[in-house]
DNA sequence: TTATATTTGCAACTCAGTTGCATTAGTATT
DNA sequence: AATACTAATGCAACTGAGTTGCAAATATAA
């Protein structure tokens, strides 16, 4: 059932992804916010954003979740399945609007596909 | 230095992957072999055949580890960058044939990247 | 202002994967 | 075949991301 109330955890989260615009990783905001919000309710509010269609979630080299705003994506159509790009750099996380198209795989029905894409980002490449 | 000794624990796993062409996840394997090998050595025995080329490894959707046989490579050509499929129904996980392309990016240098597909496989396949 | 349900904090938990260390067992040498 | 050497193993304890149950706090509607 997504966000019903307009509490202030959800809005210390939401001006973090007003800040910058690249993906934020559960770790990042768990510590960052340490002093003001528990970690349980961060990881809380996080899954109703994403509920709501308000963030997108997807998960780095490590397993670990990350978490980004949602661009073009509404209620009625959610459009989080483009790639993500990792800088192993700086460690920096995007989402990029660049599609990969993926082939039609014989006897295989392919519902969902997650890309995600290491190297330099466009600050650490030289 | 992987693996140096052909000990009992490395016939036992190459044995799980001799059976079966599709991937396993490290979780079943150290349930799987239980009776006869540690936790500790199951990972362990993994990270060696992994340095050794002799299997690959990957996340699967939970970002969990998986390992498969590497097929063409050798130690001199290593190629592991080929997606995974996932099979939303009975859960088999295998590595594909098919190339997915990967366009260039702007302003950035892809070295590395994971694809992830999930669908219904060729059994669950109605 | 009161009533009600949602949200939060806390502490304890889960579980995949790791680490330190003493013991065991391959392997090469005699 | 016995010895010495070192890699590999088992065990127990740990780590850290994420989850759960529950009582207290707070947003919202009446
Ligand atoms: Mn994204
Ligand atoms: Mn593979
Ligand atoms: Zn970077
Ligand atoms: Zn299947």
């Amino acid at each position: 059932m997504g966000i019903l109330r307009k509490t202030k955890s959800v809005k210390i989260l939401l001006e973090e992804f007003d800040k910058k615009s690249s993906a934020i990783s559960a770790i990042t905001l768990v510590e960052r916010l340490a002093s003001e919000l528990n970690k349980t309710t961060v990881y809380r509010v996080l899954d109703k954003l994403e509920e709501d269609k308000v963030l997108h979630s997807f998960l780095g080299k490590n397993g670990h979740k990350w978490y980004a705003k949602c661009n073009g994506c509404s209620v009625s159509g959610h459009q989080d399945s483009h790639p993500h790009f990792q800088c192993s750099d700086c460690g920096k996380v995007d989402c990029l609007s660049t599609d990969v198209l993926i082939p039609k795989i014989p006897n295989r029905k392919v519902d969902v596909s997650q890309v995600l894409l290491q190297g330099k980002c466009e600050e650490c490449y030289v």
